[in-house]
RNA sequence: CGGGAUGUAGCGCAGUCCGGUAGCGCACUUCGUUCGGGACGAAGGGGUCGAAAGUUCAAAUCUUUUCAUCCCGACCA
């Protein structure tokens, strides 16, 4: 990490907030609670964006958009939704010079104007399903913020789908969370688990939600997507009916899935270490970062000749590079720098290098210098990065094996969760069970595992035999 | 809203106990030498010390009030 920056190992939060702030994705702004997000975080996010979007429109969504203002009463059309939602709600009360008599909210979450319009939309199962994403800010006024893990307002996904039957919103639910589980995986390296969510935990107005889960550095827990079976709640709160095969009117089904900038948030914690950012290749800024190195005139030629014949060669490839020929800047400057933002691969360019027709390779996340051809980097840059990619993803799979412990009595919960990491077991108990562990560890059910590694066990809380198993964990 | 801490140059901080010319490091500007792991020298520019009131010949420093931010809890994507 950068001079003066607290070691990881010391202070996780001050080493994360300096991680965001030095590695210029972002910054706090004048507002209490609001971020900035800078040009690199920006070119992360819309990394991140880009892949996501692609698997919506695979999988038959389209884009669309719906108003930030929402009239006030709308919340309250569902019972659960506006409980849950009504204490972080920012209100407008005043416009045009004058105090409104219907105040607006700032979306919170878009539920209840998307379901507002679905019932104009909506009269026949012709007319469904609706497999609509909008790509949007929201607000929520929370007590406490942390850049990118929770932000006033923050930049997220909302997916809003209506559909003819139960089954097909359910299926639709878990078909989202699941491309959410293969972003996070394959795309972003972070190993995530898949579960449902408890009553205690579930989004306010839907009968099921399921999450990705995923350990943190710090071995905490974070919360990295959900999606949501809504069941008809929201279309019986705004009476949104088709008239089905059989020629009867029935309410129509629903689900709502969503990630966020926290993502950002997840991949820092989750790769970064005391020199700063590790991007994985997939979806970093930069793939690879090539600083020249020369010192006159003559040598300074040598090294853009050679650089002149690699150039084409990444631009071909697709490979994202920054070629970093800031003048002002020594290399050893740019190599840390460099390494704080998280480029996965460096290439060092220098007349020692030109002589020989080859190029300096370093990797951001195992530190491993190596000195191939020019040809030989040329041929296997592309696997390189691919390499990297996986070589990331099965460190993160090694690190959350080694923190995730069965449990099987409270005690032995206890101890996991001060220690940090995921506590497995067996789980039969109630809401108020689940609540009073909360109070005396601080841990939390993540979620009750789609994948089981055993059918059944007996649930350490109640003795009863069980076939949820679930994680606990402090989480963010 | 509770508990803790901090507000001094763009950033990080010292100075506050014990009142007496506003300081350091980084960054910035100019020139020169450098350049393969955060270069060096020289010369510069930049601050009504968070705000207000009080005590005093004199306040960054003491007193009171107030505002803001950060960290820890409750809330939460």
């Amino acid at each position: 990490m950068s001079k003066g920056v607290t070691p990881q190992s010391k202070d996780y939060s001050r080493w994360y907030t300096d991680v965001v702030t030095k590695g210029e994705l972002a910054d706090y702004s004048p507002v209490k609670g609001c971020m900035v997000i800078r040009p690199y975080g920006y070119a992360l996010w819309e990394n991140i964006k880009s892949n996501l979007d692609r698997m919506f429109k695979e999988t038959g969504h389209v884009n669309a958009y719906f108003p930030m203002l929402i009239p006030e009463d709308f919340l309250k059309k569902e019972a659960e939704h506006v409980e849950g939602f009504a204490p972080e709600v920012a209100v407008v009360t005043h416009a045009g010079g004058k105090k409104l008599e219907k105040p607006f909210v700032l979306r919170p979450t878009s539920e209840t104007i998307i379901w507002a319009m679905y019932k104009k939309w909506i009269n026949s199962y012709r007319d469904l399903p609706i497999l609509i994403n909008q790509w949007a800010n929201v607000v929520r006024w929370e007590m406490r913020t942390r850049l990118f893990l929770r932000t006033t307002e923050f930049l997220w996904q909302e997916g809003h789908t209506a559909h003819e039957t139960a089954k097909e919103a359910k299926d639709e639910a878990i078909q989202m969370i699941n491309i959410y589980q293969k972003l996070a995986e394959d795309f972003l390296a972070m190993p995530v688990l898949v579960g449902k969510k408890t009553e205690n935990e579930k989004f306010p107005g839907a009968v099921e939600t399921y999450s990705i889960e995923a350990l943190m550095g710090d071995k905490k827990a974070l919360q990295a997507g959900t999606s949501h079976y809504l069941g008809q709640n929201f279309a019986k709160a705004f009476d949104v009916k088709f008239q089905n095969k059989n020629n009867e009117q029935e309410f129509v089904y629903a689900s709502s899935w969503g990630v966020s900038t926290r993502l950002v948030g997840a991949i820092i914690m989750t790769h970064g270490d005391d020199k700063g950012l590790m991007l994985p290749p997939k979806i970093a800024p930069h793939q690879i970062v090539i600083v020249p190195i020369f010192r006159d005139e003559e040598s300074k030629e040598k090294v853009m000749n050679l650089w002149k014949k690699i150039e084409p060669v990444l631009k071909e490839k697709n490979i994202r590079f920054n070629f970093d020929d800031r003048e002002s800047m020594t290399p050893g400057y740019k190599f840390n720098e460099w390494e704080m933002k998280g480029v996965p691969v460096r290439v060092e360019i220098g007349p020692k290098d030109a002589d020989r027709n080859g190029v300096v390779t370093v990797r951001r996340d195992t530190g491993k210098k190596s000195f191939p051809s020019l040809d030989e980097f040329l041929e296997n840059i592309s696997e390189l990065l691919d390499t990297i990619q996986k070589d990331m993803f099965d460190k993160q799979i090694k690190f959350r094996e080694e923190n995730t412990i069965d449990v099987d009595s409270y005690d032995d919960l206890k101890k996991v969760v001060e220690d940090g990491g995921f506590a497995r077991t067996f789980w039969a108990g109630s809401s108020d069970d689940e609540n009073r562990i909360k109070d005396e560890t601080k841990a939390t059910i993540r979620c009750e595992l789609f994948e089981k590694t055993k059918e059944s066990g007996k649930c350490f809380h109640t003795g009863r035999d069980s076939e949820t198993q679930v994680i606990f964990s402090k989480a963010y």
